[in-house]
DNA sequence: TTTCAAGTCAGGAATGATTCCTACATAGCA
DNA sequence: TGCTATGTAGGAATCATTCCTGACTTGAAA
């Protein structure tokens, strides 16, 4: 969603982050998309405005912004990061053919907890539910799979 | 927990897995542990009985072994893979502070499902749910710093 | 408005987990 | 027992991420 530059700025005061040209873009990039971008999307995005910036500028901003609070990071396997401009609670579809993250808005799964002895003294603080499959045009690439195999 | 040798080969035949020497003591540390090991973990315990032992092969049999779905692959964050040789559903707490990862038995969380509604059209094969926090002893060592602080 | 220190940036080197490559060895089958 | 697909060892390569360093901004104070 379409965040305006002055909303950005508000938003970094409000955390206590520096605003500088390069933050802003980031951020206006990774909120202005639903689609969970890698540091490396990210910064082909953003280095169309800005040539001069660097790789190193994208990792160390969404470092800064996620340890603020505005950005956080979502994990398919262990190999690229991808982040998240949405920081309200949601949970994730996570497509296994084309690694596509979708979010997953529910209150139930927002409100799982632990009953005392689950956590045999572990002090929870937050929980991550993600969803395994084939959205809808990989199912259909799979069909026609099948189908050419017939 | 342990598994007899003669169970492994038995394990590996019916998931159609070539049995080797190498294989089985990858698979047998993993299964006879509960810390959610690397592949570097690994790497060392099972070279200590078998020097030639190389990372690659660990690697490799890992890849194999959980496509034949006789392992696990747990991910804290985006970092180093971590494994499980328990392929029973269950579900993890994540320590934010030392890393360890502990199982969670829970039906509920086995079955949690999703809406028509909400999984437009994505076909869903399985879920995962971290929870993510402290340890009792991570709790204890932040407890410390605090009282040197007072 | 000027000044200054803390914080940030760009670019490149370093790191480290994982994957790739290749020649040799072995499992499983006839 | 011999054949062949597959697995293994070891080392090189890859690639996302982090580290380093020196130059540049920002934000706040004088
Ligand atoms: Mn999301
Ligand atoms: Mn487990
Ligand atoms: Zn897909
Ligand atoms: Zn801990």
């Amino acid at each position: 969603m379409k965040v305006h530059p002055q909303e950005i700025e508000a938003r970094f005061r409000r955390h206590a982050v520096r605003v500088t040209r390069q933050r802003a873009a980031i951020y206006a990039a990774l909120t202005e998309t639903t689609s969970h971008p890698t540091a490396e999307d990210l910064y082909r995005t953003v280095k169309r405005q800005q040539p001069l910036m660097s790789r190193n500028t994208v990792y160390y901003t969404l470092g800064v912004l996620r340890q603020a609070g505005l950005v956080r990071e979502v994990n398919v396997g262990h190999h690229v990061a991808r982040f998240d401009g949405n920081v309200t609670a949601h949970h994730h579809l996570i497509c296994l053919g084309c690694s596509r993250i979708m979010d997953v808005m529910d209150d139930g799964l927002n409100q799982l907890a632990l009953s005392h002895r689950q956590a045999r003294g572990f002090q929870v603080l937050g929980h991550r539910v993600e969803f395994h499959g084939y959205c809808a045009e990989c199912q259909h690439a799979q069909e026609n799979v099948m189908k050419r195999r017939e």
